[in-house]
DNA sequence: GTCATTATCTGACTGTAGTCTAATAAATGT
DNA sequence: ACATTTATTAGACTACAGTCAGATAATGAC
């Protein structure tokens, strides 16, 4: 464990300095940091300011006066949105979207200037290795918190879901059946509603409800796609558990469909036992049962 | 190719935005970065300013408000070097060196924050995948450059190879003998020097002289030993071949002690034909022998 | 229509991390 | 002895990346 701790000690100071000096060398001194984040943000498409503000966390005096300057360099023009007034629409002039070109190059050239001195092999390693720290950082940045179900973030999430089960279910699926109204369900303290986040963004979402006295039911449960098969299911579903022992739960129901393969499995191998029908959702094909032993511990 | 930038790029993303947040949360707001960084490369030893200044390359009088920053909340003293009055010797107080600790343990805690949420089994990947990174990064960081054989830097590596030369030859190793007249024939135009360099500090050097019309000799070849099976040895050759080429030389001799097991058979796998005695050196076993071709290009 | 909320903008202010110039003092070369 | 170099120090200045308080304007709830 303290080789572990040396070892990532120096991973971390090794790749700060390397990257640090190379992103200044090919990205810094031209534009201030975050004028370059900012044109990367907007993009070539164009963004709400309010949703790039929320999107960096920048506080809205700081952007304010960013976009300005990015303004004043002729980089981009600030439109006020036709539908909310309030708001502002920031787009790239054609300046905007060439210099964001320029710093995509360069930043391309960085990663280029990374492998350059290696051979085909060395580079082949370091690929594969960067990916895998990359995979498994994200992973362990996922952090996971309670929220309302009503809140944008949990909304956002539930949209991805019902789009998802809407693509995946050979007949489509309803939202409408009374999706909209067991929302009250999964506040506290009868139920919760927990987000998994990663920088901030929301990437996947479970929910708890009781069911029944000391029973209770796992409802909603998605991830995005890009994070799957990194263990963060296993933490959503472990801090479920840990939330329906902490209401004195002695078991947990749920239901699934037969088009989700990998969820079936993955109930499975998180310890479910496959029981009978125990409800009457249109869209269940599998139902599922565990009884919660009280010394366990989630990790989140 | 461009699926390695886009890997690069991701993981240059994700490992900035993980570590900064993690290095802000752990060791940010406390102290400025700099006084952090300061007390750390300090350390409980105490250090010289000046090798301070060197070593970070940070200007005079910033390191100089620094340390007097450091001194108000007496977390260090500055004593007149008793040496060379010019300099001054900067040492911890007993309340600085607790503070480093403190600071150690903080990076302690961060490097086992980015491990905790993973199982054990993505723990040990991430830590041999960053172990991996970390070789190759300072693998690809090395930087080679040319300088005079009398420059502190390429003194202070053939000190570090004379003193490895001496600890493993059997019969000791005298540095004396024609050691320090030599030095001139590595100077352009008739020889070079290299040194290279690893974040600005030296990790190995490399010479070559004339030998006679159209040979050349390399000398004096060393690799800091945690720098070795990186790859380096091989591009400081190269880097050595290529200043050969340029000075139309045809061919390259060396030779090598019996005891270098690891430098014969990296000469060997590098394109050189043993060959008979061609000189007197005493501590000389081998000889080598490479005939440079036109076209070779090093990659330095 | 009123009032609270939301979004942006403006201006004043702060902390960090420097750079640059000049002064001073000690050491070194001749 | 004197000039040059080296090392530190002091002071003035700059750029960057914000924070905070308040003004203004549009929207949404009632």
């Amino acid at each position: 464990m303290t080789d572990d701790v040396m070892t990532i000690r120096a991973f971390n100071r090794t790749v700060t300095r390397r990257l640090g000096v190379l992103n200044e060398k090919y990205l810094g001194r031209e534009h201030p940091l975050i004028e370059s984040r900012l044109l990367f943000e907007i993009g070539a498409d164009g963004v709400l300011v309010r949703d790039l503000r929320a999107r960096l966390g920048l506080d809205s005096g700081f952007l304010s006066r960013t976009l300005r300057a990015l303004e004043g360099k002729r980089l981009l023009n600030t439109i006020k949105h036709r539908v909310d007034g309030r708001t502002r629409f920031a787009k790239l002039t054609r300046q905007g979207v060439a210099e964001l070109r320029r710093i995509d190059a360069l930043s391309n050239k960085l990663a280029e200037s990374l492998v350059a001195p290696l051979t085909d092999e060395q580079t082949r390693r370091l690929i594969s290795a960067m990916a895998e720290v990359d995979r498994l950082l994200r992973a362990s940045g996922v952090e996971i918190a309670q929220t309302l179900p009503g809140s944008p973030e949990a909304r956002w999430c539930l949209d991805q879901y019902f789009d998802e089960l809407a693509s995946r279910f050979e007949g489509g699926f309803d939202r409408g059946a009374g999706m909209a109204s067991d929302v009250e369900c999964f506040v506290p303290p009868d139920g919760t509603f927990l987000v998994a986040r990663l920088f901030g963004t929301p990437v996947g979402c479970g929910a708890l409800r009781t069911l029944g006295s000391g029973v209770g039911e796992i409802k909603r449960m998605w991830l995005a796609p890009e994070m799957r098969g990194l263990g963060v299911g296993r933490r959503l579903l472990a801090a479920l558990e840990h939330a329906a022992c902490e209401r004195k739960m002695r078991a947990i129901r749920l239901d699934t469909h037969k088009s989700l393969t990998e969820a079936i499995q993955f109930y499975r191998l998180s310890g479910y036992r496959e029981i009978a029908r125990y409800n009457n959702n249109p869209y269940a094909h599998h139902w599922f049962d565990k009884t919660l032993t009280m010394h366990r511990r989630a990790r989140d």
